[in-house]
DNA sequence: GGCACCCTAAGTGCATACACATTGGAAACT
DNA sequence: AGTTTCCAATGTGTATGCACTTAGGGTGCC
C-alpha cells in the first residue's frame, strides 16, 4: 500500500491542497476576475476544484487574513468590498511604506541594486514613449518591487507587498488616463535620483507624494464606477 | 481596543466557538505563557476547550496567518520561533510603522488628542519615579496606542497592532534594565515635543531612534537567554 | 558494533455526516 | 392590500471517521 508509487490520477501529492486553491483564488481576486461583494459559496468552490468543503473553509480563514474576503459569522463569505474610506486608509499606509522603503533605499542599496533600479528606470522610459500602458504597468510593478527589497529590511518588505496585494484590484485603474505613466515615470525620476544622492528624507518624501498621486487617480476611477460596484 | 477576556472552557459554545479560542491561544502566546518552538497538539488542545479538532485547525490557520505560529505540512504547527535576524527586522519595520504614525499624529492630531497624550506622558512621569516597571510598561503600551491612532490613518495603526503584537513576547524584556523606564520617557518626551509643535520629521526621527532603542534593549535580552530559547 | 531498513504508532489532512442559523417566500391575520 | 409570522430550503459550523504522511524504535544485515 504504502510502498505503490502512489500516482493516483485524483490524488497530486504536491505537498498542500489548500495552497493551490488559495494561489488560485487569491490570484482571481487579486486580477478582479471575481467582483468585490460576490458571494463565494463553501460547497461550489468545493465541487470547482472537487475537494470537501473542509479545505475550502481553511482556505477561506486565509483569504480572510489577507483580507480578500470578508467572513460573518453564519452568513458566508464575500469578497471585500472596499469603500471609498478604507481604499484611502490603505493607500495612505501603502505611501508610507513606500516612502519607509525609499528613505532606506537612499541609505542602503549596493551599487548593484542601484544600477539595477537606474537601468530599469531608464528602460521605463522607452516603454513610456512607445510601449503600451500594460507594459509600463509591468514596469511599474517591478520598480516598486525594487524598492521594497532594496531597503533590506524584510519585514517591511512583505508589508508593502502584502498592503500591494490588497490594493491590486484597484490599481489597474490608474493608467486609464493616458497621461498618468508619463507622470508616473516623472515622480519616479525624483525617486530614483534622492535614491542616487543618498537623501533619505527626499527619497521618502517623493515617494509619499508619487503613491498618493497613485492614489488620487485610483479614486477617481471608483468615483466612476461607483454605481457599477454596488453591494449585494 | 477588544480585551477578550478568558472565557471558561464550558461556556465556548455559545457564539463563535473559534474566535474565543482564538483570542485565549493568541493572548497565551503573545504573554510567553507559552514558549517559542512549544508543538501545538491539535488534539490536546480540542480536548482542552472540549471542541473538536476541526475548529482548532481552522484557528490554526488564523494563529499562523497572524504569525504567532509556523505550519509546516503534515507536521503540525509550533509557537514561532523568531530568530535575531527576522526579530531585528521586525523592530525595524516597527521603528518605520510608529515614526509614520508619529508623523501624521504632529499634522494631524486634534487638540484633544494632543491634550490627552500630553497628559498621559506627565503622569508616566509619576510612574517612572514611583512606579514599578511594570506600572510604566502599561503606561508605554499606551502611549504607543495613542500614536496609532493619533495617525488617523486606520490600516497604518492596524499594521502597527498588528506587528506589536508579534514582537509583544520579546518586548517584556526591555524593562529588565533598571534605567531603561527613564530613558524611555525621555525620549517619549522627544516625541512628545516634536507632536506639539507640529514638527512631523522630527516627531519621526524621534519615534524611530525610540524604537529601535527598544530593539537594542531588547536583544541585549534575548543574546542573554539564548541558550534558554535554543529547541527549535 | 554500526548502519540501513522496515515496521509500527502517532498525528495530520481530508471527506462525510449532522445540527443549527439564516433567509426567502407563502399563508394567515389585521 | 399590507404586514407579520411561520416554515422550509439553503448553507454554515462542528463532529467523527478514515487515508496518508511522518517520526521513532527495533531488527536484520554488513
Amino acid at each position: 500500500m504504502k510502498n505503490h508509487e502512489a500516482v493516483s490520477p485524483a490524488k497530486l501529492r504536491e505537498g498542500t491542497t489548500v495552497d493551490d486553491m488559495l494561489s488560485i483564488l487569491a490570484d482571481e481576486i487579486i486580477r478582479g476576475e471575481i467582483a468585490p461583494g460576490t458571494k463565494l459559496d463553501a460547497r461550489i468552490i468545493a465541487e470547482r476544484f472537487a475537494v470537501s468543503r473542509t479545505p475550502v473553509r481553511e482556505m477561506f480563514g486565509h483569504l480572510a487574513a489577507m483580507g480578500l474576503v470578508e467572513k460573518r459569522p453564519n452568513r458566508g463569505v464575500t469578497v471585500a468590498n472596499i469603500t471609498d474610506d478604507s481604499l484611502m486608509a490603505m493607500y495612505e499606509a501603502m505611501s508610507e511604506l513606500e516612502a519607509a522603503c525609499a528613505r532606506l533605499c537612499a541609505l542602503r542599496m549596493t551599487l548593484e541594486e542601484r544600477q539595477a533600479l537606474q537601468r530599469l528606470h531608464k528602460e521605463a522610459l522607452r516603454v513610456v514613449r512607445d510601449g503600451t500602458t500594460s507594459d509600463y504597468e509591468a514596469f511599474n510593478h517591478e520598480f516598486h518591487t525594487h524598492l521594497y527589497t532594496g531597503s533590506h529590511s524584510p519585514y517591511l518588505r512583505d508589508l508593502a507587498l502584502a498592503t500591494r496585494s490588497r490594493l491590486q484590484p484597484f490599481r489597474k485603474a490608474q493608467f486609464r488616463m493616458p497621461q498618468r505613466p508619463s507622470l508616473s515615470w516623472q515622480e519616479h525620476d525624483a525617486i530614483v535620483a534622492a535614491i542616487m544622492e543618498g537623501d533619505g528624507e527626499a527619497a521618502a518624501r517623493a515617494t509619499r507624494s508619487h503613491v498618493m498621486q497613485v492614489s488620487i487617480s485610483t479614486q477617481h476611477y471608483v468615483d466612476e464606477h461607483r454605481t457599477d460596484a454596488k453591494k449585494t
